[in-house]
DNA sequence: AGCGGATGCTCAGCATGCTGAGTATTCTGA
DNA sequence: TCAGAATACTCAGCATGCTGAGCATCCGCT
């Protein structure tokens, strides 16, 4: 009776917070020995498909581009990713991995990329639902990426 | 074919990562206007029972002391809430809800308190399994909230 | 009484989010 | 052609997370 959690009463949003926070808490646990954050490793695999500008990252992440840009200065500067400008549009820089940041990819992809994964299976949760939910959550909140029903290019309101 | 969004290949801890910061976007961008953050709203509604101390605010909401130092001191400089020292233990600073903090925790409760179901619901989610499958990622990864299941006093390595 | 460890909180510093504002480049249309 | 809008990104500043370090108070034990 001292202090049991009441988190039946917690409203959904803030389980998912809190859910959130410990997971990449625990991300960040197992990365940090490798000098990159959750974010970062995010971001290495996001440009592991060759060069990537940095709205499309920003897009992709679900972040502002001031957020991404200065996540990636950080990679840039630890030599994991490089900075170009595209030459075709000099507004544009475009990100790419360097040899290192390919080497730490590869690493991290190795022990751990279904880290959150084994904790659910411990947790005793039905995972494909589980990440359904999620993806329902985020394409129903997220107006800019809506889903290419046909072949129309994401003009409305993009 | 632009930019089909292949979350499917994400890993859960990324799709909970995003999930969460688009669902806390949410609250924030509701919460402005009323002058508080989702972070503040929680403190508001934990210390809505009385006063607590600083330290079993950051344990409910599994964050640090240093974290939920600041954002106290800043309800207190909004005068949302009030600190004062424990006169049995001065180690101990109780926070506990203003007049004010009450008033906007009341208007807060009213018009959005269970905005994420109201999402998760148009997202044709079974919000009880969803709940349940958070609670269970939250039990598994906090070693810290072991359940009471008897009378044990959380004493062990608390 | 008083030493030493545990406890409750703060300060300093860093990373990742955000908003708002500003710069540079490209595109559009008269 | 060239002015204005749109685009891609940066800088500045704030809030919330974290770690590490430090201070004051309390408790336990000799």
């Amino acid at each position: 009776m001292t202090r049991q959690p009441d988190r039946g009463q917690w409203p959904t949003g803030r389980l998912l917070a809190t859910a959130a926070r410990l997971v990449e808490q625990s991300w960040n646990a197992r990365l940090r020995e490798h000098g990159v954050s959750h974010a970062g490793m995010i971001v290495l695999a996001s440009v592991s498909g060759g060069p990537v500008g940095q709205r499309e990252l920003a897009r992709d992440q679900h972040v502002t581009e001031q957020t991404i840009g200065r996540t990636i200065a950080h990679l840039e500067s630890t030599g994991h990713v490089r900075r170009s400008t595209d030459p075709a549009d000099r507004r544009r820089r475009t990100v790419e991995l360097t040899a290192p940041g390919a080497t730490l990819l590869a690493e991290i992809s190795d022990h751990g990329e279904r880290l959150t994964d084994d904790i659910l299976r411990a947790a005793v949760v039905d995972i494909p639902q589980f990440r359904h939910a999620l993806e329902a959550l985020i394409r129903t909140m997220d107006p800019g990426a809506l889903q290419p029903s046909s072949g129309i290019t994401e003009s409305s309101e993009d």
